[in-house]
DNA sequence: ACCTGAACACCGTTCAAGT
DNA sequence: ACCTGAACACCGTTCAAGT
């Protein structure tokens, strides 16, 4: 089994599956949705067109896969942002808002394949399914430490995650969307900050 | 033979530009974005494939105005529900709330197709862009006329539209992409109450 | 086992031509 | 003025064949 690296040029990176990924994920930075096309990918990965059928049953199936490795990426991030942040609800939400929206700043159009049903559905992609609840369950976990510290109101964790998930995702994609008029970058991450102190305090006078 | 409607025959409804926008909405509501197609569209119209470039500079010129229209929908529902609300700014924001999650669970494609900018410079089309700031400015009448009457902090009205419209957006579409675990439609309908009460009374303990 | 190249059906777009 | 049909380049998918 021990061959030199002169398969290389015939079976490439020896992971082809991975190297597919990673052009997705290149050609959506660099062009955006519009551009991932099957043969497009391919050919970046250098394959012909025909590859990518080895490893995916069809276009869905390399949208799912990249779309499953941007919420990872974007789950790593989200935790990452909640253990640097102090220990305080109101300071964790805040970073895991943060987060969100810088994943979203520097790669909109992953963001948008990652939540867009347009071309994908996420029911018949289990991997994909359990990745995407995995921030959910971060979410809950930060939520149930801060009603244990007496921070955060009673009740039913997961409800209030759906609420402040909500606020935290709708923000970013509007941004993302051009929804918001916006000059600067520095503007969307007050927005977030504003929309997290806002929910945590009440609109109720 | 001799009567008028042979000019149906060539000019068809006389109004091929609505007519493609109303197919296309056909085509999103039964197929979804998948088959929103140029040339589906004009069959659908009962037109040549070339024909709706009569009207439509490209394909993306046809989905901005099938964006647009819908936004025009969605502002008429969303303006009925706060006319037929209490007045009264969580019974307002709530049938607001309301009318955008309902309007997302019937039309989930169009709804989409939308807000995604996979396909559409939203930039390009003033039009477009006018009719969907048309929801914020009505956000932003209701939130004022909240503070005049003492229910709502201070504060200037546009910050707090934000938030309360990205709650909004936000639980309609993680919702619609099916992130969010749910069995019924009526579940979708509390989410949106309790996450409109949520951030009417703060999450702060 | 992994990949290629030809082939097929279909799409977005263009354009000369028809009425 | 409004629409058609052929043409073109390109895409997703399949498959017999190559190594």
């Amino acid at each position: 089994m021990t061959e030199t690296n002169t398969s290389q040029r015939n079976y490439h990176h020896g992971d082809l599956r991975n190297a597919l990924i990673e052009a997705g994920r290149v050609i959506l930075a660099e062009e955006g949705s519009a551009g991932l096309e099957l043969r497009k990918v391919a050919r970046r990965a250098g394959v012909s067109h025909a590859a990518p059928y080895r490893h995916f049953a069809d276009k869905q199936a390399l949208l799912a896969a990249i779309a499953e490795d941007g919420f990872r990426e974007l789950l790593n991030r989200l935790q990452t942002a909640h253990d640097q942040a102090e220990i305080n609800t109101l300071a964790q939400l805040t970073a895991i808002g943060q987060a969100y929206m810088a994943f979203a700043l520097e790669c909109p159009a992953h963001m948008r394949e990652m939540f867009s049903g347009l071309t994908i559905d996420r029911y018949a992609y289990p991997s994909l399914h359990a990745v995407s609840k995995e921030a959910f369950t971060l979410l809950v976990t930060t939520v149930a430490a801060g009603q244990a510290r007496g921070e955060v109101v009673s009740g039913n964790p997961a409800d209030l995650v759906v609420t402040i998930w909500s606020m935290i995702h709708g923000v970013a994609m509007l941004v993302l969307e051009r929804q918001i008029p916006m000059q600067a970058e520095r503007d969307a991450h007050q927005l977030v900050q504003s929309a997290i102190e806002q929910l945590y305090a009440g609109l109720r006078n």
